[in-house]
Parts: C-alpha cells; sequence; structure tokens
DNA sequence: TCTGGGGTCCTAGGACCC
DNA sequence: TCTGGGGTCCTAGGACCC
C-alpha cells in the first residue's frame, strides 16, 4: 500500500467559497448574483456577519462584522438567518462526491477538505482530476469552490486561498519562491494577528524572511510553533491526509451568548440546564462519555473565565452533566452581569472502549465465571446508562474485588 | 452602539511521586 | 539535617482556525 508514503504526494485542498451562502443561493436561485449575507438576530446581540456572497464582499461586508455596520455599506444586502441542517446535508454531498474518488478525503470543517491523489494520478493528469470535480461540485450541487494542489497539506491549503472564486492553483516545491515568500506572514496558514505581531519584533514581515530566520530565535519567541512555522514557510509538511481525524474529536460543547446580560441565578441557571441538554444529546449520538467538564463564563466587560474539574467516572446524561456545570458555576461566578456561557466536555472516551475496560474483570455468578460485560449488558438494559457508569467508578476506584464492589454499588441504586 | 459559536493545540505553574 | 531533578497529572489561559 502506498498510502501512507509522505514523499512525491499530491495533495488537494478543497475550499467552498462562501459556503453557507453559496447553499442558501443553491437552495433558493433567485438569491443568485444578489448581495447575500448569512446572520444571527441582532435583538439577540447575534447580530454577526457570518458568510456573505462575494457580491456582498465586493461592497466591503466581511465576516464578523455587525449587522449594522454590514448594511451602512450594503443597503440592499440580504439577510438570512443560518440553517446549520442545510449547510450540514450540503456538506455531506460534498464529501461523499470526493470519496467518488479517492477513500483518502480528510474533512478539516463543514466546507473544506484534503484529499490525497497520489495513487489515482498515476493514469489520470491531477489538474484534469481538479476541473472535474470542480466542474461535478457546481453542476450536480450548484456549488463553487476552490482547489489548491500541491505536494503537501500546507501549500494545497495555501494555493486553494490563491485564487478564489471557482479557482484551482498548482503551487509545486520550486515555486515557492516566487509564489509563497513574496506574501506577508500574516497571510500564513497558523498565523494569526498576535504571532504577526511577535514576528515584527525580529524583523519579519514576509514569508520569505519566515523562510529565512534563525530557529533559535524563532523558539523562544513561539515555542514548538516558531520551528514548525519556519519549516512551513520552506515548503515542508509531512502530515499525511487521515480519513480517521473526523471520528477522534476531543471535546464537546456549547456555549450562547444571553439576549441581555444577566446576573439572576434562575435565569442562568435554566441556560446551563439547556446547555447540560444539548451538550449530552450531542455526547450520545457520538457514543462518547465525557471525564472533564468545563464551564465558560464571559461577563459584561468581555472578560472570560472557563473553570474545569476532573472527574473519577466519565458521564453523558444531561443530569450529571447539569450537576457539575451548576457546581462550578456556583464554585466561581463571581455574581456580576453575566454575558455568555457554555459548558464543554472533554476527556472524552468511547462508550465501547468503557465497555474493554469493564470487561477486565470478571464476575462469579451461580453459573461461575461470567464476563463481567454480559452482567453489566444485563443490568444496564434494565436500569439505563447512569447505572453502568456507576459501575465503572466502583470497579475502578476502590479496587476490591469486583463481585463485592458492584453489588454494593447496584444495591444503592436500586433503592432510589 | 460593535465584536457568534464550534473547535484544536500549546504553555505554564503547582501538586505529587520516585 | 539538608537536599536534586525528572515525570505526570490537574487546572487556567491564550492563540488560532472556520
Amino acid at each position: 500500500m502506498k498510502t501512507n508514503q509522505v514523499h512525491g504526494r499530491i495533495i488537494f485542498h478543497i475550499d467552498m467559497n462562501s459556503f453557507y451562502a453559496s447553499v442558501e443561493m443553491a437552495f433558493d436561485p433567485a438569491l443568485n448574483g444578489k448581495p447575500l449575507a448569512i446572520a444571527g438576530n441582532p435583538e439577540e446581540r447575534k447580530g454577526i456577519i457570518v458568510t456573505c456572497s462575494y457580491e456582498a464582499r465586493a461592497k466591503g461586508v466581511k465576516t464578523t462584522m455587525p449587522l449594522w455596520q454590514a448594511r451602512k455599506l450594503c443597503p440592499e444586502l440580504i439577510v438570512k438567518k443560518p440553517n446549520f441542517d442545510r449547510y450540514r446535508q450540503a456538506s455531506k454531498a460534498m464529501f461523499t462526491l470526493l470519496r467518488e474518488y479517492t477513500s483518502l478525503v480528510e474533512p478539516v470543517s463543514i466546507d473544506e477538505g484534503y484529499i490525497d491523489i497520489t495513487d489515482i494520478s498515476t493514469d489520470k493528469n491531477p489538474l484534469v482530476i481538479a476541473r472535474e470535480i470542480q466542474s461535478r461540485l457546481m453542476e450536480e450541487l450548484l456549488l463553487p469552490s476552490s482547489i489548491g494542489i500541491a505536494p503537501n497539506k500546507f501549500l494545497a491549503k495555501m494555493a486553494s486561498n490563491m485564487k478564489k472564486p471557482m479557482g484551482i492553483t498548482v503551487l509545486r516545491k520550486r515555486e515557492i519562491q516566487e509564489k509563497l515568500w513574496p506574501m506577508l506572514v500574516g497571510e500564513m496558514h497558523g498565523v494569526g494577528e498576535k504571532t504577526a505581531e511577535k514576528l515584527k519584533t525580529l524583523n519579519i514581515l514576509t514569508i520569505k524572511d519566515l523562510a529565512a530566520a534563525d530557529t533559535i530565535q524563532l523558539k523562544s519567541l513561539l515555542g514548538v510553533n516558531g520551528e514548525r512555522l519556519k519549516k512551513r514557510a520552506n515548503g515542508l509538511d509531512q502530515r499525511p491526509v487521515d480519513p480517521e481525524s473526523i471520528y477522534e474529536f476531543k471535546s464537546v460543547g456549547n456555549s450562547t451568548t444571553l439576549p441581555k446580560d444577566s446576573s439572576n441565578e434562575h435565569e442562568l441557571l435554566a441556560v446551563l440546564k439547556r446547555l447540560s441538554q444539548s451538550v449530552s444529546n450531542r455526547l450520545k449520538r457520538k457514543e462518547v462519555l465525557g471525564t472533564r467538564i468545563f464551564i465558560t463564563i464571559r461577563y459584561g466587560d468581555r472578560r472570560t473565565v472557563t473553570r474545569s474539574e476532573k472527574l473519577n467516572n466519565p458521564i453523558s446524561q444531561e443530569e450529571e452533566i447539569f450537576l457539575q456545570a451548576k457546581k462550578l458555576f456556583e464554585l466561581h461566578w463571581e455574581g456580576e452581569p453575566i454575558r455568555l456561557l457554555g459548558i464543554t466536555s472533554t476527556d472524552l472516551i468511547e462508550k465501547q472502549e468503557a465497555y474493554k475496560q469493564l470487561d477486565l474483570f470478571s464476575f462469579e455468578t451461580d453459573a461461575g465465571e461470567e464476563p463481567i460485560l454480559n452482567v453489566i449488558a444485563k443490568i444496564n438494559k434494565k436500569y439505563g446508562d447512569n447505572l453502568l457508569i456507576k459501575g465503572i467508578k466502583t470497579n475502578t476506584q476502590h479496587n476490591e474485588t469486583s463481585e463485592t464492589s458492584f453489588n454494593k454499588d447496584f444495591l444503592r441504586d436500586k433503592k432510589d
């Protein structure tokens, strides 16, 4: 298998152009060619431009701009609220189309991804493949895209960004000096405002400057990221295209900006309740459990505080998440008016993994040794997930024989 | 009369253990 | 009686991306 080879690869980065706006236009062709913006409700202080069409961009409208400001620049702006179900559907269709070409498809976000076509480009020119993919996305899904073609992910990403909308850009190793190096460091993927500022103190302004910078100096300024950025600036990036990465998520969270700042505890707890429910639903759908709960509190002055606690046993039930969140909230809320609340579950383990851990223990029954897995499954069927998790806790924490500790917990819960 | 919501990765200090 | 240094876990915050 050549799938993991790192040398001489051909990678595409496919980037959908103004994705949410394009999906809305595909859904309602009457919107085509008009200045369209996707934004939340300003009454709830969510009136931020999430995406906008190129017609709106031509008037100066930009992502994250407040809606009132966008309307001032473009009075004829058509505004739609985001319809995430619709975008997820379009995204699914787009990745399904890409998988017709290769299984080496790595979605990065809802509207972009990498594919590795090294193996399939032996009998077909990469440029021909790119043109075909782009035309099919446009004709079959009515969605415009830009494609970058390069020997690695970083260069492919930079390339797809060079021509929008509907561009196809090839960035070869030998073209780095001419095409990549003249760009400002701030335009580099991975360099934001703060890093660009820091780099300026070393007189590093362009990607060429970064490529030639002193590694020791970069390291002391930016840590491990400094070294990595220098490598990228020189066109080096060995990361494989990993189709599995989509399943390896590390956290699940929900947050919400309140319509008005609030210090009403009832109201705030009701918000936490809603967030707990949503986080719980998503954990269950993904069949994972969280071993750490974070809360985020943003105060009226935008000062943001996060507080977390590591748990002894992984959870996914709404009530358990809410109890943890409430505990953290009451411990750390300073009583000042709050702008935003959030709950995030991290340190995730797969539900199957929890079972596997349990399987390390065996369980004595009248019939002799019965794998604890079976026992858990039976109890779980009868009493629900909640009880299962408590079984894990007793077994792993106290390190007693599983029979006694599990039975104790089982009985206690039965009474409740 | 401004600045959403979903994430990932890295750093750094203190506790604790050996 | 005085004392080192490495490793890991826990927690908080910051930078970045779409």
